[in-house]
DNA sequence: CTGAAAGCGCTTACAG
DNA sequence: CTGAAAGCGCTTACAG
């Protein structure tokens, strides 16, 4: 077994007290009594258990991230700030995958049971989409601090992106350009940013003096990852192709997406003006025009929103952080 | 405060014994007093701490995966594979993210850091390389199972790929097919897959007949991520076709150096037959000839061996599992 | 079916 | 500078 305070203290003849303060760094420990414990406890490969720490002092310098697609390239950039920001102060990151899940009602089950068990000081709920009323029960029953990314609600901290403004401005941007078909690659109609991204879509086509019957809204495969992969802008891009009457300019909800788009328009050899949403890394590369989300920033806001909670004031109204996605030309 | 075990045992007129066992699933407790203690639970947002239950277990039916990279491509397919097969088992996937290091001594430190916590009742160490002695001296203190992935030692566990074999037959493909100056695009000499992987390119060369001199290897920046970057394929790419007497054929260690490799030929409008390795996601997008490695495989096998150790055979000796690269021809 | 009690491995006033 | 003791919130034989 491993050692425990109990077999060190034994061993340098010291109360389990005086080995507990050289390894929280009380001063109150003589020079020659900590380098003996210290000694001991590196010999036995002694640590304290931070389960035991933590269920003593009643909390346990963690923090937990949340999120529903760990393999999502949005996710990784905001996680890039988490990490560095995290890592000026004494708490760890904990990353949770929720599973998969087919109802926000499934969502929020799932948040409970991993909330409940109170292994964190906080949490990071990352592009958790829930109604008003969840969230508000959830926020009931567990007092703990969280802030919210890619998701809006009054009543907690929270960090996103004006996604209607966003398509918004993407769409009229191609608008300006000329084009006067333009048409939008949606996905998943259950997801809350594409709901957005449509409705800024739609918004920008109305402006511009378009009926509804003008809307081009064209999805692929939507079932895995709610349409935000690769396979889906795919299909929806051969969808355009296809159609005699389809758009001469395309808003795409998701770089990942617009991937696949450019692969369906190399496949036929035909190419059509894109305007994408994220800006991703391989945005870069792929030459993508694109509304970029300062992924990054929201990673490193999220955690000082929580480091507040947790060491300053903690009782202060919540706030909530909207920035507006930049256009970066491309191509 | 969030109530706990007491309260709710007060409440009900039962002992924490008796609220234990509900929770537990104990038989033992009549229907009549079970549902009084879930109603009162139910009201009170109660649940059993995890912290609690783990120290009065002695296990927190938690695996916690350690990765110095999350934001890497390669991570986020094992990591399909890790959740779906953990999913069927009643342990929690952590995921922590391993702060960067600049040496194997730094990495080894890191990971005594957060192994010495007791956090987790194994652990999956993923691209983790360390020198044989320095695996020695962890496996020591710890001694709660683990399993390395993407990395080999006789003396843990291990599910890894042949690097050498799979860049030696990328080689060779490229030489069979008739090219006469193959080069590779590099990264980092320290890198552990990337030694194997120019030693499978050399290897090959030389078996081909073509003498030392004719090793053609590039490098791009390799001090982000080891030089596994789009930048560092882009950089590298870009000395390839500066180079008069440069490669007419390259094989490229990762398919996110593939990326950036293919944005640098399109830069000038020239392009060179590229064979890479991985395959991940984005591969099939991109129309790349590359090595499969069985990401998702070797993701689920990792938890069946931990599931085994923790479960199962508890002393028997350590499986190593090395999977072939598998040649996967696009474009 | 239920409870009293010991124990998990720590921290932290309190007293000296 | 140090120790005895209470407590953190649970589980689990043991006894009934």
């Amino acid at each position: 077994m491993q050692s425990t305070i109990y077999d060190i203290a034994r061993e340098a003849g010291v109360s389990i007290a005086t080995v507990s303060r050289v390894f929280n760094n009380n001063p109150n420990v003589s020079a020659a009594t900590r380098e003996r414990v210290l000694k001991l406890a590196q010999e036995h490969g002694y640590h304290p258990k931070a389960i035991a720490q933590g269920l003593a002092r009643r909390h346990t310098k963690t923090i937990m991230a949340l999120v529903p697609m760990l393999s999502n390239y949005f996710f990784m950039e905001v996680l890039a700030g988490l990490q560095d920001r995290i890592s000026d102060s004494d708490y760890d990151l904990h990353i949770f995958n929720i599973k998969g899940f087919t109802s926000s009602d499934e969502l929020h089950e799932q948040l409970e049971y991993v909330m409940r068990k109170g292994q964190a000081d906080a949490y990071i709920l990352i592009s958790c989409h829930l109604r008003d009323e969840q969230w508000r029960s959830l926020l009931k029953k567990y007092r703990s601090p969280a802030v919210l990314v890619d998701e809006h609600h009054d009543a907690y901290d929270s960090i996103s992106v004006d996604s209607v403004q966003g398509a918004y401005a993407a769409t009229k941007y191609l608008i300006d350009q000329g084009f006067s078909r333009v048409g939008v690659i949606a996905a998943s109609e259950t997801s809350k940013p594409i709901q957005d991204r449509v409705a800024g879509y739609c918004k920008a086509m109305t402006e511009a003096g378009f009926a509804k019957a003008d809307a081009r809204i064209y999805r692929g495969d939507d079932t895995y990852r709610d349409g935000f992969s690769e396979m889906g802008g795919y299909q929806a891009m051969c969808k355009i192709l296809e159609d005699p009457d389809g758009p001469d300019a395309v808003f795409c909800t998701s770089d990942i997406q617009s991937l696949g788009a450019l692969k369906a328009m190399q496949d036929v050899g035909r190419s059509i003006p894109l305007v994408s949403f994220d800006d991703i890394q391989i945005a870069h590369f792929l030459g993508l025009t694109t509304m970029r989300q300062p992924m990054y920033e929201m990673g490193t806001l999220a955690i000082e929103y929580l480091l507040d909670r947790l060491e300053g004031e903690k009782q202060s109204p919540p706030k909530n952080t909207v920035f507006l996605p930049e256009l970066i030309v491309r191509d």
